[in-house]
DNA sequence: GCTATTTGACCGCC
DNA sequence: GGCGGTCAAATAGC
């Protein structure tokens, strides 16, 4: 796995991030001073997706650079096959424990009007769904959709936070190497996620949340769109993965069913439900447009099959 | 009939 | 032995 450990790089790098947030802490200046002007919400909401913009943007070269030190070689990472038949049983055990993996956790802001459901791009189908320990909610498991024909090991994990409903938190495992992989990242140009930095989600969040603040203020939820936005990919290969994090909580019943759809034409329905008095989570992905993105709330966009969780 | 979801059972790890 | 993760048969929807 090649390392960025040139230092010529390291401060190019570090000039791009600079500049990012600059552009992004002038477009938030900019905002802040149209709060309380009787500037068009079309405006407001143009200088808050900027602002967006150029965290993700930096969050996304930081995690880049930080994922080629991370990840460990992949055995069949990036379509790259399983070369020695001899080892392959063992290839393939120890490829679980270093796959890339990283956590997402996904805020549902009640009262934000969602125009998409949260989508990542890819199609996940379900394969089951368990009581942690602990745990309110069961915790759905997804595989890729392309894991027999493609032989895609990508999987992931979505679960319900226990203190918060409105989080959910998303462990992805693996990298794409079925077709969607290259597909995705420009189906879906903006809602570019990223792995999972703890510091710099936490920056999204704070971000997020502070948009909304002002946004609330002067919006009152009108038209609102949260889009959060974290970097899907830890690890530096075309492969990455993308989630779009915008959710409408109008029409959605976290309590009930909700559903994603996914730019790539993916719909998937999650269903999340305490363990203690849910049945069943449902989860269905479709090849239909995305029509209606919130008539299906999923995770990964991802979610009518967003981890799904009732008991 | 095909595909996706549900869910109990099984397996491996700690 | 408990727990998390996966399998696979049964079921449902299109």
């Amino acid at each position: 796995m090649e390392r960025k450990s040139n230092s010529g790089e390291w401060e190019k790098m570090k000039k791009e991030i600079s500049e990012l947030m600059t552009e992004g802490r002038d477009y938030a200046h900019e905002l802040k001073s149209q709060l309380g002007s009787s500037s068009s919400q079309e405006s407001r909401e143009h200088l808050a997706t900027k602002i967006l913009e150029s965290y993700h943007k930096s969050l996304t070269i930081m995690n880049h650079s930080g994922e080629l030190d991370q990840v460990s070689p992949l055995p069949h990472g990036g379509g790259s096959p399983k070369s020695d038949d001899s080892d392959q049983d063992q290839i393939i055990k120890s490829s679980k424990k270093s796959m890339p993996r990283w956590t997402e956790r996904v805020r549902i802001t009640p009262g934000v009007e969602i125009d998409r459901t949260l989508d990542d791009g890819f199609s996940w189908r379900k394969y089951g769904q368990k009581d942690i320990l602990g745990a309110r909610f069961p915790r759905g498991y997804y595989r890729c959709t392309y894991r027999k024909s493609q032989g895609c090991e990508a999987t992931k994990q979505v679960q319900r936070s226990n203190e918060n409903h409105m989080l959910f938190e998303i462990i992805y495992r693996g990298i794409h190497s079925c077709s969607q992989a290259a597909n995705v990242r420009s189906a879906i140009p903006v809602q570019v996620l990223e792995p999972n930095q703890t510091q710099e989600h936490e920056n999204l969040e704070m971000l997020n949340e502070s948009l909304d603040t002002g946004l609330h203020n002067y919006n009152h939820q009108e038209h609102l769109h949260q889009t959060l936005q974290y970097p899907l990919s830890s690890t530096p290969t075309l492969e990455s993965n993308n989630m779009m994090l915008q959710l409408r909580d109008q029409n959605v019943d976290f309590f009930g069913s909700t559903s994603f759809s996914s730019d790539l034409g993916a719909n998937v329905n999650y269903d999340f439900l305490p363990s203690h008095n849910v049945g069943s989570v449902t989860h269905s992905i479709s090849n239909s447009p995305p029509e209606s993105p919130f008539e299906c709330f999923d995770p990964n966009n991802p979610f009518r099959g967003f981890g799904g969780f009732d008991s």
